[in-house]
DNA sequence: CCTCATTTACGAAAATAATCGTAGATAAAT
DNA sequence: ATTTATCTACGATTATTTTCGTAAATGAGG
């Protein structure tokens, strides 16, 4: 069953534990989950979160053996694009520049970043000028 | 009373129209939030969700009239700071850059958005290098 | 086969967020 | 003063998310 709505927080919390370290058990999750959180986190209250996000369609299981092996069955950057796409929306009005200035700007960056940065621009303007054909409009939240 | 917590989604949503709108009644606040959604909002949901935001302190009060008057307690950029902050840490696990970098790819930023960013990053490493001189210009004569 | 530890399944409670109905207050208009 | 329109206060309802208790299944070790 494919569920194209977002995770919740602690969806979330789940996914990047398993994109981090790859399929895994409730147990593997849950104990990373209380180390990260630095708090007490039930065992059937992990297990029942991934769960219900087998039925979503975020993880994937292999239920070969008796315990399970779940995985993430979405793409972490999918994943994180579709959220950063939102975030923008509510918060910077669909105004990325917005957000990459505030990010950037709160966060003291070091000259490594900034020239890392450009380098990063640098390549998009290449791929643009690559295809001459390409006047893009700008379009906000253009996919999903 | 001061609260730190953050506000909701649908609280964010009304402090979107008062940062904008500036100080404003209950009425007006539901207006441009049924003009913004594009879908009717009762207008006691609008008042109730104020007034949970007055007790948080969120929004402070005028309430000589008899229709009271609100506005935003909580400074806009902060408070998207704030937003930001957490987001980071909840989606990009801390790294502002790498959310730069998938707001920047992922929206294939065109050529004004990038020579913009570029200034931007001029200017933060203007400011880093113990400015001896005070240079606002921007010398990169050859942008698009 | 019987225990024991561990796991899954399931439902329900608790917590949080969002919506709305209704009663009563207030002031302006008649 | 009575009506009328609009407002605030407040509780109740609904929806969603999170947490957890309990029972049944499973398999390993005696």
């Amino acid at each position: 069953m494919k569920n194209n709505s977002k995770p919740t927080e602690s969806e979330l919390e789940i996914l990047q534990v398993l994109w981090e370290l790859g399929a895994s058990t409730v147990r593997t999750v849950n104990d990373e989950l209380c180390k990260r959180k630095g708090t007490e986190v039930g065992y059937t209250t992990t297990l029942k979160q991934i769960q219900i996000m087998y039925e979503k369609g975020f993880v994937s299981r292999n239920d070969d053996a008796k315990t399970h092996i779940f995985k993430a069955a979405v793409a972490e950057t999918e994943t994180k694009k579709q959220l950063l796409d939102r975030f923008v929306d509510n918060v910077f009005r669909g105004s990325a520049m917005n957000l990459v200035m505030q990010a950037l700007g709160g966060k003291k960056s070091n000259a490594d970043e900034i020239s890392e940065i450009r380098r990063f621009l640098d390549e998009m303007e290449n791929k643009e000028s690559k295809n001459k054909n390409n006047n893009t409009a700008n379009e906000k939240g253009g996919d999903q």
